[in-house]
DNA sequence: ATGGTAGCCTTGCTA
């Protein structure tokens, strides 16, 4: 089963990528972030036409994420558990094929010195906890989006000039490598040790171009899934054509 | 030259 994570950057602008990439690549899952619309404007019907069921979190102008999936998704949580009032559209979580599978848009919390970033570290506290409760099933997950971290300075391009950015806080690396430490698995690393892959580039100064970016959309498996990966790699293809989201998607194998 | 890009039911916010 093939599980890959695009952050679309608007669903609506980017549907014609999103099509030509799902005929190419045939993704079992995709776990899509930044849709930027409600549930109701989503495309499920051109989506249909692929053969993809969709489960859709929606918000209006912001966030929304979405659950494609090849094979009907079962028992869908449209939240991540934690704070009930929060009400920012970042977290979908299904099974498919007994695989359960999230897709999250974990907040980018800048500027470092606002509530924003607060939020950011309050979002990561939950993830773990909700990730321990799963851990406790011992069954195959993979949590799948848009961590807005990059885990370590082999993961930026330049980490002195991003060393003020919220992305790269010690705070939001100690807590990403706090779900490292409860066994999840970086599906990316396993078969890809070399620095500087990325999964986005910064529309602006020619970061595409010169290959200046950030790999910050990660696949996450519980050992259960860990068990069975046998592949996993980031596709540029989608970044380097006209009108592109400024992420690529990535993607792992599970067999 | 305190800029630069993209998307949003925009004229500022988010990334």
């Amino acid at each position: 089963m093939k599980i890959a994570t695009f952050n679309v950057n608007s669903i609506k602008v980017r549907l014609p990528i999103l099509l030509s990439w799902l005929e190419e690549a045939r993704p079992d899952v995709v776990c899509l972030q930044e849709i930027k619309c409600l549930a109701g404007d989503f495309p499920a019907l051109e989506l249909k036409g692929l053969g993809y069921h969709a489960e859709v979190v929606g918000q209006k102008t912001y966030n929304g994420v979405a659950l494609l999936s090849k094979a009907p998704a079962r028992d869908v949580m449209g939240s991540l558990p934690g704070n009930d009032g929060d009400e920012q559209a970042r977290y979908v979580e299904a099974t498919v094929d007994g695989i359960r599978v999230a897709s999250l848009y974990l907040p980018n919390g800048n500027p470092v010195a606002s509530d924003k970033f607060a939020y950011k570290l309050a979002w990561m506290t939950r993830l773990k906890a909700h990730a321990e409760a799963l851990l406790a099933q011992e069954l195959p997950f993979v949590l799948a989006g848009d961590y807005n971290v990059c885990p370590t300075d082999a993961d930026v391009f330049d980490p002195a000039m991003m060393s003020a950015d919220a992305l790269c806080q010690g705070d939001s690396r100690r807590r990403f490598r706090a779900l490292l430490n409860l066994g999840l698995v970086d599906a990316f690393r396993v078969f890809h040790p070399e620095p500087h892959r990325y999964t986005f580039w910064d529309y602006q100064q020619g970061r595409w171009y010169r290959d200046e970016g950030l790999r910050i959309d990660h696949l996450l498996l519980s050992p259960q899934a860990a068990d069975r990966l046998i592949a996993a790699d980031i596709d540029k293809g989608p970044r380097g054509k006209e009108k592109a989201s400024d992420h690529t998607p990535v993607w792992c194998e599970i067999a």
